[in-house]
DNA sequence: TCCAATTATTGATAATTTCTATGATTATAA
DNA sequence: TTATAATCATAGAAATTATCAATAATTGGA
C-alpha cells in the first residue's frame, strides 16, 4: 500500500469526485482512476461506490480513510522531528571524557542554549573514549592530546594547567606562585603514577633532575582534597578543576614557569557524518 | 516518502547490514543501497553511519525508525480491520422500513448471529426510503411492493397481512374469522387515507362494493390500540404488529378471505455493490 | 600486506506510472 | 423525452522508476 496510494485515495475520500481530485493532485483523472483501482485490488474490496455521478465511501473506505489519515499524520512528524534536530531544538550527544571538570563550564552553557539537547558525558580513560568513537558509542571525544589514531581528528582546545592545592593554613596558602623545587620538599598526595595528572608533574620535575616522593597515592581528586583539608599534605591538581571547588579550607598556588601543562582537545571520527548536534557543540567549545 | 522505501529502511535498521536486509526483502544489496539513498536524499540527511563494513543508525534515523513502525502498524491495522467486515465481526446496516414491526424478529436473530454489525434502522415513508437508496444514505430497503425503479432490486418477503383488533369485551373478540362485510358494519379507529394501511383495507372493501366510514382517524398505531382499548371501536392493523403486541386488554380477529394483504420486500439499488454486511442481511431474511 | 566481506557505482532491463485520446454512463435542463 | 454536459472507465503509447548483474572501491581482520 504505496503512500502515494494513499495520498491519491485520502485525495478523493475528500473530494469525492475524480476529476477535483486528480487536479488537486496534479495528475490527469484517467490516471487517479487506475491508481484507485489498484488500490482496490491490493485491499481486496470496493472503496468507492460509483454510481453514476456521485461517489461515495464503502465501509473498508471509511476504515482505510481513518488509518491513512493517521499514516500521514505519522510521517508528517517524524519530518518535523528530524527538522527540529537541524534546528537543534533536540538532539543527543555522547562525549567521552578524560575528567568532567575538563568541560563543566561548556556543558552548562550549552545546555543553557541548547535546553533541548540530551547531553550524555561519561567519564572514561582516554583509551575506553577511543573505542566508544570508533565503535560509535560516542559522538566526540575529549582528551589529552596528542591522541593518535589514523581515523580520529584532533581539534586542539586550550592548555590544562596544574596547580598546587594546600590547606589555608599551610604557609605556602597565600604564596603568589610555586616553583617545584619548592614542590619537591613538600609533603604531597598525588595520583598513583599511571593517571594522567601524575604523569604531567612527574615528567615536569624529572625535566628539572627531580623525583616527587608522595605520602599517599589516591585515585580520586576528591579524596586527595580531603587529605588538603586534614593538613595531610598538598596536592597537585588541574587548575580547572580546583577552580571549580568552593572549598574555604583550600588555598589554589599556581606554579611559576615552567608550568606543568597539558594540552586538551577534542578528537571525534575522521570520517563521521557531523550532524548538528555535534557541529553546534565543536564550535560551542572552539569559539 | 514511500511504504516500500519505509519497509527497506527498516530492515536495514534491524539488520544494520544491507546485504542480510536485501536477502531478507528479496532484492539485492545494489538495488538496497540505492533505495536507502533516495530516502536519504528525501529525508534530507543521512539515516545511517557507515563507517567501513559496521553500520549505525544516525538520529533522524532513530527517530524515522520509531514512526515507520508506526505507520507499517497503522497499515497492519487497516487490513485487519477490513479483513474483519468480510468476516461479519463488525460492519453497519442502514435501513429504512416502511414500520419497523416488519422486521423486528430479524432484527434481534441477525443481532443475535452478528452482535458486532451495528444495526442502524429508521421508520420512512416508502418514498424516503426510495431516496435514502438512490443517494446513498441507506442501504436496504423494507417497504410494501411493488416499488416500481429502474435503478432498485425488490425482493419480496412475505405477505403482511391485514386483521381486526377490538376490544376483549367486544363481541368479535374471541370470532374465529371476521367478513369485509361485517367490519363495514362496526365503528372503525383507522389510519388517514394516505396511509398504506388504510389504502390496503379501503381497497378490499371497494371490491367488495363497500365504503368504510372510520369514527375516527389517526396517524399511529399505537393510539389506534388505545383508541380499542377505551372501546372507541375496532381498528384494522398488520397482523404482524398485532402479534408484537402483549396487550391483555385487546383481541386479533383474523379476516376471513378474501385477506386484505400486501407483498412486503427488500428493496436496494441495482449497480450498488453489495458488501457482506448487506449480503449476510439478505440471506438472513430470505432464507 | 593480503584476503574476505561489505557497500557503492554503472549501464542495461524490466516494471510501473502517467499521459492522451476516446468510450460509456448518467444526471440536468430544454 | 431528448440533448447536453459532466463524469468515470478503458486502451495504448510514452516517460519514469525500480531492479538487476557485473564490478569497483573500501575496510576490517589475519
Amino acid at each position: 500500500m504505496e503512500h502515494r496510494l494513499l495520498d491519491y485515495f485520502l485525495a478523493v475520500a475528500e473530494e469525492l469526485h475524480f476529476t477535483k481530485a486528480a487536479d488537486k493532485l496534479g495528475i490527469t483523472q484517467p490516471t487517479l482512476s487506475h491508481q484507485i483501482r489498484l488500490l482496490e485490488h491490493e485491499v481486496g474490496t470496493p472503496l468507492f461506490h460509483r454510481s453514476g455521478k456521485r461517489i461515495h465511501l464503502t465501509q473498508p473506505g471509511m476504515i482505510l480513510m481513518e488509518h491513512a489519515r493517521r499514516v500521514i499524520h505519522e510521517l508528517e512528524q517524524a519530518r518535523f522531528e528530524i527538522g527540529e534536530l537541524a534546528g537543534l531544538k533536540r538532539g543527543r550527544l555522547r562525549i567521552g571524557c578524560s575528567g568532567n571538570h575538563l568541560i563543566t563550564q561548556a556543558l552548562i552553557s550549552f545546555h543553557r542554549q541548547y535546553p533541548g539537547i540530551d547531553l550524555n558525558v561519561v567519564e572514561l580513560a582516554t583509551d575506553e573514549t577511543h573505542e566508544g568513537l570508533l565503535g560509535n558509542q560516542l559522538d566526540l571525544g575529549v582528551v589529552f592530546l596528542p591522541l593518535e589514531d589514523e581515523q580520529l581528528v584532533s581539534l586542539p582546545l586550550y592548555d590544562e594547567e596544574l596547580a598546587l592545592i594546600v590547606s589555608r593554613h599551610h604557609p605556602l596558602a597565600a604564596a603568589a606562585s610555586v616553583t617545584l623545587d619548592l614542590l619537591a620538599a613538600l609533603p604531597l598526595v598525588l595520583f598513583q603514577p599511571k593517571f594522567l595528572v601524575r604523569q604531567i608533574i612527574d615528567t615536569a620535575c624529572a625535566a628539572g633532575g627531580l623525583i616527587l616522593k608522595p605520602v599517599m597515592e589516591l585515585s580520586t581528586m576528591e579524596s586527595q582534597i580531603q587529605m588538603v583539608v586534614h593538613n595531610v599534605g598538598g596536592t597537585v591538581l588541574p587548575f580547572s578543576y580546583a577552580g571549580t571547588l568552593r572549598n574555604p579550607d583550600i588555598a589554589v598556588v599556581p606554579f611559576a614557569e615552567p608550568i606543568p601543562r597539558k594540552k586538551v582537545g577534542l578528537v571525534y571520527r575522521k570520517n563521521m557524518y557531523l550532524d548538528h548536534t555535534i557541529q553546534a557543540f565543536i564550535a560551542h567549545l572552539t569559539h
